[in-house]
DNA sequence: GAGTGGTCTAGACCACGAG
DNA sequence: TCGTGGTCTAGACCACTCA
């Protein structure tokens, strides 16, 4: 038998669905859908809770519960390509930049495979998309490579990372790893996304030629809207079947 | 200020975080838990809900709530090289595999490149390790690729992995595709996961030499546990700077 | 049957947003 | 100020597990 919380929410879902609550629109008050089911506030609040969880309904202090427009979704494509834009390639997109230097520590400096303390120059972005914001990047470059002079605050992203091409050897390899977790409180407020939604969140770690880790970067990005793709193209087989 | 929910779960973290609670001990009952902290049963409820999504603290109806024992993590390792088991390489584990005839329809059918109808072979993966399954993985291949018939429902997935090997053309592209969302209630269930715990999703697609889809699944990774890596090599460049 | 968690109630009080 | 959501209470009743 299913809770009346999944019923209410199954219901409020098949409404969003069908376009009875639209996009943008307000729900009634909770407790006026709390009479209106029939529940305790607190049931229809868990309902809306799981509505939240899927990105579906975002809960605004003071206003209401709103339907959440149909994001759209974020591709982020791995590999890291030579040319082209690699955090997000969509179009309205724009990118707040900071640039600061920090010092190498714990699990970033084995990251870079640089010794504790090591100098570098962290890049914070944050994209958009109109309004909102729907990523979050902190990228580490040890500073050699990337001299906070170089990379002037005042520079946007694209010719950033143009300069960041220029400024560092080939690459050669990219590894990347990824996992799922819940968004801290501060990534949660940056992004503008509920606690409860958990996020994506991509560990780049990129090499040249010789092997020398050149760029760290740490992507978070929300799970209700973020894909990552992965293409892999076997040159033909070498060694045919070995084991 | 932070709430009284967020206060104990700060608090059972710390205590599970310094050993105090250890791996597999069993919490007072919520009962006694609410009454240490002087707050109500919902309350404490939502902090033990919290530990819930973050996978510390396993709930068990009628039993009570115990302590996660810290998860092997599962790590996914992408970019499908020939050979090597593809799901997961970990030791101790064991794969139920089930399989059984279906007919591509919709975004399946879409995913190999078929029409709809076409007939499929369905291997049903479930990995375990020790009594805990750990992923979930549907795989779909044309039946001309992998007659029901060659693949028998005895074999371990070991057997299973090389004989689709010897049935079909060389590999020569993989494409995954990975997202984040909340398990369906059936994969929460076959996985023994809280349905708030966010599953890592990965949608391969492997195609041959000619560009033909010989192979498409669905795998399911409990994102409390679950990584995936992906490494990229970049033979020399080729095209220097073209755009 | 005793003890556990699962669900729900019918309120209370506080904090935030807008007029 | 008023309506909104955020948090919390002090219970009730049911379902499950285990002795």
């Amino acid at each position: 038998m299913p809770s009346r919380r999944d019923a209410i929410a199954d219901d409020l879902r098949d409404r969003i669905a069908t376009g009875r609550l639209k996009p943008g629109d307000r729900l009634p008050s909770e407790a006026h859908l709390a009479a209106q089911y029939m529940v305790s506030t607190p049931t229809l609040r868990n309902a809306l809770a799981a509505l939240q969880a899927e990105g579906l309904v975002e809960k605004v202090h003071g206003k209401g519960n709103f339907v959440c427009r149909p994001v759209r979704r974020i591709t982020y494509v791995g590999g890291g390509r030579p040319p082209g834009t690699h955090i997000v390639d969509l179009a309205p997109l724009s990118v707040t930049v900071r640039t600061t230097r920090v010092r190498a520590r714990g699990h970033l400096a084995a990251l870079l495979k640089l010794p504790t303390g090591s100098p570098l120059t962290e890049i914070l972005c944050l994209g958009h998309e109109g309004e909102r914001p729907h990523s979050l990047a902190r990228i580490y470059i040890p500073c050699d490579l990337a001299p906070a002079a170089a990379l002037r605050e005042a520079l946007p992203y694209e010719a950033l990372v143009s300069r960041l091409m220029e400024l560092r050897p080939p690459l050669a390899e990219v590894r990347e790893e990824i996992s799922v977790r819940l968004p801290t409180q501060e990534e949660a407020s940056t992004l503008r996304i509920s606690s409860a939604l958990a996020v994506l969140t991509i560990t780049r770690q990129t090499a040249d030629t010789a092997g020398r880790v050149v760029e760290a970067a740490l992507l978070v990005l929300p799970g209700d809207r973020a894909d990552a793709v992965f293409t892999t193209h076997h040159v033909i087989d070498e060694r045919p079947a070995k084991a």
